[in-house]
DNA sequence: TCTGGGGTCCTAGGACCC
DNA sequence: TCTGGGGTCCTAGGACCC
């Protein structure tokens, strides 16, 4: 709670103190910890099969104009002798000892991704020295204790926070005060802006809009007019660097979702039947860890040709139950006419997706409802002797990690171990 | 060059209700 | 009989982020 004084009619400063810190090349300096003769080396962190894409790359590889998400087949062309590593199992742990360092600052820490976060100063400020000097600490104490470099943004929202960090970039600490704000932003062109993708600067540019100094000439119908209510009051407020959101610790997760890229596009339907099966159960145990279960189930399939479609997959009630969801899928997908149970499907596949959406908690006493419900159903046997062996498989997952859950492993013991 | 996997949020249209 | 105006919920698609 905050102290007030007489005459103290606001609680909190006249402005937040945020910092944003970001990783450098995360995935790579994680990788460089266990193979030091590759440091100073172009590096690309990514699975080396034909549609895989950029994870992370080194700053040598970006010279080559390499970056995140590229296709790795470009990637290769574009720097010719790049190292190719493959992604490790380490980042979540030195994730958590960053966020840990920076807890120890505060408990005002609100993680965006595996190698990013806010943190709010607004209070520590008052006992632990400047801004800069708080930030440099957590920085020297990752590079000394988890020998990783780190890029730190300081400033009064987490929008301009997060500019200032990627500018900042490598092993960088900016500090953007208040007062500088709309001089910090007016030179920067507009597919800076955070949630100004390809798309949205392709328009902006086509109506004559490159930097941010140019989008504050234009007012707010306009712009909303042109992009949107919602985007178009984001526009025209970032181009302000008004950004009131506040730095949230704990958020719930709305939706859980597993898809897959074939490495070679499918036709046939047993094949395709049996990826739905896998990510409906990945799906499912994931649910049942969280203790939660989903109420709407969402099915993504990508064509060979790219087109993309999603369709809903209605339950009979709630599950967290991977035999109800794959039910459901396949039900759409010999409704949407996609498979032909006597061989191949009409169309290749190129990607699957299942995603679990409206999710609620489902606390031991839903899971019973849920169990009594099978049983007075019209296969009570199969229905308990599903939820046991999804059970069972929840714990040889813990055990042994992901391998072996195909359908023939379960009905069977797996053939090694 | 040929496009991953995990998510969030927004929009538009249709169904349905009053 | 030729038709309004909300509000809410749902679905599909798409932009965007890391």
């Amino acid at each position: 709670m905050a102290v007030h004084h007489r005459g103290d009619t606001t609680a909190r400063p006249p402005h937040p103190i945020i910092m944003h810190l970001d990783m450098d090349a995360f995935f790579v300096n994680v990788e460089l910890l266990s193979r030091p003769e590759l440091r100073g080396q172009k590096i690309i962190v990514a699975h080396d099969s034909p549609r895989s894409v950029v994870l992370s790359a080194s700053y040598e590889a970006r010279r080559y104009g390499v970056g995140s998400a590229m296709p790795l087949a470009r990637a290769k062309q574009m720097c010719p002798g790049a190292t190719i590593v493959e992604p490790s199992a380490h980042y979540r742990d030195y994730s958590a000892r960053v966020m840990d360092i920076l807890r120890d600052i505060t408990d005002r820490v609100e993680q965006v991704s595996v190698d990013e976060a806010f943190v709010d100063l607004t209070g520590a400020v008052r006992t632990q020295g400047s801004p800069a000097f708080i930030a440099q600490k957590a920085r020297d104490r990752i590079a000394g204790e988890l020998n990783l470099p780190s890029s730190v943004g300081i400033s009064s929202s987490k929008f301009i926070a997060k500019m200032a960090s990627t500018g900042s970039k490598p092993n960088g600490l900016w500090v953007v005060p208040p007062s500088r704000v709309q001089e910090f932003l007016d030179p920067l062109p507009v597919g800076n802006l955070w949630g100004v993708g390809k798309k949205s600067e392709a328009a902006l540019e086509s109506l004559g809009i490159h930097t941010v100094q140019q989008l504050r000439e234009y007012e707010l119908p306009w712009l909303q007019l042109k992009f949107g209510q919602s985007a178009g009051a984001h526009l025209h407020a970032m181009a302000r660097g008004v950004d009131p959101r506040p730095v949230v610790t704990h958020r719930e997760e709305k939706s859980m979702g597993a898809e897959h890229t074939f490495s070679v596009d499918v036709t046939e339907s047993e094949h395709i039947s049996q990826a739905v099966y896998h990510l409906c159960l990945k799906v499912a145990r994931r649910l049942r860890t969280a203790h939660r279960q989903t109420r709407t189930l969402s099915l993504k399939i990508r064509f060979s040709d790219f087109e993309t479609l999603a369709r809903a997959c209605p339950l009979d009630a709630p599950t967290s139950s991977g035999k109800a969801m794959y039910e459901a899928v396949m039900k759409q997908l010999h409704q949407l006419d996609f498979l032909d149970p006597a061989g191949d499907a009409p169309r290749a596949f190129r990607l699957l997706g299942v995603r679990a959406e409206k999710l609620e908690d489902s606390g031991a006493g839903v899971q019973l409802a849920l169990l009594e419900t099978s049983l007075t159903q019209s296969v009570p046997e199969a229905s308990a002797h599903w939820l046991e062996a999804e059970e069972t498989m929840d714990r040889i997952h813990a055990k042994f990690g992901s391998r072996g859950l195909l359908p023939a492993r379960l009905l069977h013991p797996p053939p090694e171990q």
